[in-house]
DNA sequence: GCTTGACCTGTTATGATATTACATTCATAG
DNA sequence: CTATGAATGTAATATCATAACAGGTCAAGC
């Protein structure tokens, strides 16, 4: 499949620092939703009106939303306003590859690049709360060595971090 | 300072796969034990009797245990039974490196290896539940590589791997 | 030996995060 | 249409974590 639109004519689109970096977020966000949509027809899933308006409610900041700030948006836009709700179209998001959970922040952030295959890495800006995908490769594929030197299989891993961004750090010093 | 005793003596005592390969736990947990007295009253803390029980909880097997499930073990032996008992020797223990937080799990496990300076990375097995620090090197220095690519500077960092352990890998092939 | 102050422990109360269970509605295939 | 499975709504509850304060311990300094 074609990817959506060509990526050399909008840089910063697919740049791993994306959410440190300042970048027409709006393209960005109306990129990722567009890529929703075809990655969950793809799967054969349905991208009803909850699920769409949460992750667009994640797609509002480059930053991680807890279930229930995300429960609370959705209450006073006439969905359901129990924690169920929040948490069943999170889920969602993340199966389909759409949004990630933050193990450290007990919190979810939409996905910068979904339909592309990644297990991710979180920059964590602990000062202004940014959080960027960094690539994850080399990261990877050292923590699946350290894991076969021992003979274990890895399945699933959560890979974050937190320090300070570019900006927060340049405004530190 | 000299180390307590001759690893070269007890073979697996500080190997990385510890806690999936079988060893002399007995030796294993009080070895750590010793090590916490050195590590506590060189930074010029005290290592309680409570902190002290937690940490022997801890060490009794090789997996991570909830605050409430330590909370419970201390209530049956005179401690106090308020989730701030143990909240605070856990986060005592974390402090002096003596154990670790399982952001996947919610719990914490007894460190493998504490005294040694290290930011570890943790395989837990979804079968067995048993959890081992992992050889972290490479993987914290590739990590620390794709956040200086984008100016990121990591103050903390969670590594960790959910899959199978070599002795459940076995048994479920 | 007393006082003082830092640290530690215990307790109450509450807050934050997450799931179970069940009723209802909705989309779609037959 | 109607049967079926998927999705949503709601109530109730479980699980994880912290704030705030009171009392106790202990060692340094007088
Ligand atoms: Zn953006
Ligand atoms: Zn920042
Ligand atoms: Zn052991
Ligand atoms: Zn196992």
């Amino acid at each position: 499949m074609a990817p959506l639109h060509e990526h050399s004519d909008c840089p910063g689109c697919a740049a791993p620092d994306l959410a440190f970096a300042t970048h027409d977020h709006a393209h960005c966000a109306a990129d990722a939703l567009s890529r929703a949509e075809v990655v969950t027809s793809a799967a054969g899933a349905r991208l009803t009106p909850v699920r769409r308006r949460v992750l667009e409610i994640l797609l509002e900041e480059h930053w991680a939303l807890g279930a229930y700030d995300v429960l609370a948006r959705l209450a006073t836009e006439g969905f359901g306003n129990q924690p169920p709700v929040a948490y069943r179209a999170l889920e969602f998001l993340v199966e389909q590859g759409l949004a990630h959970r933050i193990q450290r922040l007990n919190a979810f952030t939409a996905c910068t690049h979904p339909g592309e295959a990644h297990a991710p890495a979180f920059l964590i800006c602990r000062s202004c709360s940014a959080v960027a995908e960094a690539v994850a490769g080399p990261v990877r594929a050292a923590l699946d060595e350290a894991a076969a030197q021992v003979g274990f299989s890895i399945e699933r891993s959560t890979i974050e971090a937190l320090g300070l961004c570019p900006a927060c750090r340049e405004a530190t010093a």
